[in-house]
DNA sequence: ATTTGGGGTTGATCCAGATCAAAACACCGG
DNA sequence: CCGGTGTTTTGATCTGGATCAACCCCAAAT
């Protein structure tokens, strides 16, 4: 792995703290790779060999039950997933696929586990970072038992909205996978942003413009217990 | 807090393996309380003031918003729950109250994070714990988004009766929070009961039957990453 | 320029599951 | 034993969202 690689590993807060040497060691066995789109870089049920970090492009991680499929969430750079899986030395629950051209770091999931053992501010940040995953993904069930779909699109726009810091903002994946995301069909996507006109949301192609957020929020009714990213 | 209490809970994975002087100090600043059913023990939004372990009787975790209200998870003896809020000092994402007569030790949050900071082999059990609690909430949102209503309930009870070990179990609660829990309504749970009688499927109460579970499996589909607690 | 294929939209229909209403039942406390 | 309260069940109806099918659009390939 190229040592210009090293800072933006060593930014994520989950590698900040650790000792120089452990972070050399983990960097010396880990290694980069670029993907095109849709390559499947894991497949859930395999043994979790290595940690995954994406230093840019996207991925997406997904599951499949009896022929069906969902998206369960996106990972933009520069972060890690399936952390948990690694740390656990089990097996992944998810698959991940590539959204775009990207480059991801691997870590081999022994290493990782190595220097857990021996690093106490590598163990400390991974508490941090599985607990925010963990209230992530609470959020996230929430959403879908207390909301219907139109309101978890409206909710979810106004979160892109917020992150945007401007009238407009483009979806950052095809409305297909948006779709699966928020737990429903592209058919009923496209109807739902119809139904989301009246709040002053219009649609073009794959970019969003809200003219009054305080129309759309009225109807969204967005909880930071369930939409604010950071609490 | 009684020591009498002391040993169920240093029986934890999370509290075993931690130097017996955290322990003991975790300990002297905690209490312990019986409650009543139908207690609400901790409300969203709140901040974490205590971690809780429920050292007998039941808890239920549900969660708000708009007016609806959601079962997310049951808390049976021994075990913590809220360990990620009480970690990240954040505001709680679900709200507890008992389901029955329940005894609960109540650890402030504060020592908890002090302790944590102290003592290596504590930070690293919280580590297995919060990536067990993630993984767990992951396979629940896949059962969530992958399977319907009917078939939800098909592997919920297979789960249950493999626990059970014998042809026959009650459900640990009320078929209203059952329902509410599997993500449905009261009325619909009667009937997808009534569509598993042709599965070998019957109801008695709270006492289920399952006479031949192969039929049961044929239907549900039950998948190792989605149903196996332990992987 | 024409074909081809994949997303996206639209309309028609269908179905799972919610809602509403009422009856049956269970579990109390007096 | 009786009324009172809450849960469960049943039936009737409604609706959110899925499915099916056709069509549009655009981009890449020939």
């Amino acid at each position: 792995m190229p040592e210009s690689d090293y800072p933006d590993i060593r930014g994520l807060h989950l590698f900040h703290e650790m000792a120089d040497e452990h972070f050399t060691a983990l960097m010396r066995g880990a290694y980069v790779q670029n993907f095109p789109p849709q390559i499947e870089l894991i497949t859930e049920g395999e043994p979790s060999d290595f940690l995954h970090v994406v230093l840019s492009g996207a991925v997406e991680l997904f599951s499949h039950w009896n022929g069906r499929e969902s998206s369960m969430a996106a990972v933009r750079p520069i972060s890690t997933f399936i952390l948990a899986a690694t740390i656990k030395d089990a097996a992944y629950l998810m698959s991940a696929r590539t959204l775009e051209k990207s480059r991801i770091a691997l870590i081999p999931s022994q290493d990782v586990r190595a220097v857990f053992d021996a690093d106490n501010d590598f163990a400390r940040a991974i508490v941090t970072e599985l607990a925010q995953c963990y209230r992530s993904v609470i959020k996230a069930q929430k959403d879908l038992k207390l909301r219907t779909s139109l309101e978890r699109l409206a909710n979810y726009l106004l979160r892109q909205h917020k992150n945007a810091s401007g009238t407009e903002f483009d979806l950052p994946f095809e409305k297909r996978r948006l779709a699966s995301f928020l737990g429903m069909t592209p058919e009923n996507l496209s109807r739902a942003f119809k139904s989301l006109q009246p709040y002053g949301v219009s649609v073009t192609g794959t970019r969003i413009r809200i003219d009054d957020p305080t129309n759309l929020v009225a109807f969204a009714k967005p909880d930071p217990l369930i939409d604010d990213f950071a609490t």
